[in-house]
DNA sequence: GGTCATCGCTTGTAGCTACAAGCGACTGGG
DNA sequence: CCCAGTCGCTTGTAGCTACAAGCGATGACC
């Protein structure tokens, strides 16, 4: 194998974004689990239930939205339902499936979780773009996340969620 | 706390984002653990080493470009050492710190590790941006970054690098 | 030169994720 | 029917990271 190195560009680039990748993550779950005893990824398994109809998704169709495994998935809802935040149930329709369904302290978290994850949000990424860096950003990570995810298995919870806001 | 709702480009792009987020590093370390046994992490570790004089650098000085907590490093380096592609000795002009250097091993392993990592991060990132993309992409990340770790504690890392390089 | 705060690093504990194995439910062919 | 194969999910184990406490070395101050 006989690669080609990274242009200078490239390596600046990729520095950086390396660096993006790491610390973001941390602040968003220090933010979260600071002020909400949650971590990113239990938010967004809450968010994802919240904007579901009748708040309810079956385990596998959550996992994707979410971009996890179904056996990560299990452990936080599991802990999530024992917290109140989450119940599980037998699918009726297919005995194999379950519905994991908000339950109402699980929407009251989300709804007085979010404006301090949405500042958090604005805090650290928005308000250091442009509009115009907005939308490269958006062009860019969309490229990016074809590569990461051929099938789509994301693309699709975010078109979902697209059409679900009109 | 009353803060305005993301835009719709603002969503896109948010979305975008933390799939990016959540996807890269497993990509990375998923490429890394088949064919090398490394984390990204580690693998992070012994390049930082392989490009400083003497491939020998003081603990604190390895956490800060790695972009990482000392006990964190502490405990990889130790690993690492184990496994022979590190050492540690104590540093003779101060009691209190640690050198870490890399070993005629873990030298070669950084050799004929990286064309492989290099490809990776061809194939999932840079193959799919235009070259203009790449400049966009530095600027976003970079201002980002600047939000992300105020002291910049990572950016003095990557300046560093960069002098280096020349 | 004694005292105290700080530095640099290590170690111990708790919590989360990945991987693999396991279990019941469903489905299609004979 | 029955049986093999698959699906959906859970559980168990190993490994890594975060946080906090701890320890020796150093330096500032009197």
């Amino acid at each position: 194998m006989e690669p080609r190195w990274l242009t200078d560009d490239e390596m600046a680039a990729w520095l950086r974004l390396v660096a993006v990748v790491e610390l973001l993550p941390g602040v968003l779950d220090g933010q979260l689990r600071r002020d909400a005893a949650l971590t990113h990824f239990d938010y967004h398994v809450l968010a994802m239930l919240s904007e579901a109809p009748q708040r309810t998704l079956r385990m596998t169709e959550l996992a994707t939205r979410t971009n996890a495994t179904l056996p990560r998935l299990s452990h936080v809802v599991r802990r999530l339902e024992e917290r109140g935040l989450v119940e599980r149930a037998p699918c009726p329709y297919d005995g194999r499936a379950t519905n994991a369904r908000l339950t109402a302290d699980g929407w009251a978290k989300v709804r007085e979780t979010a404006p301090g994850h949405l500042a958090t949000v604005r805090e650290h990424v928005f308000d250091a773009l442009t509009p115009e860096q907005v939308s490269q950003l958006e062009a860019i990570a969309g490229a990016v996340l074809e590569r990461l995810d051929p099938e789509g298995r994301v693309a699709v919870g975010i078109e979902a969620a697209a059409r679900r806001r009109g």
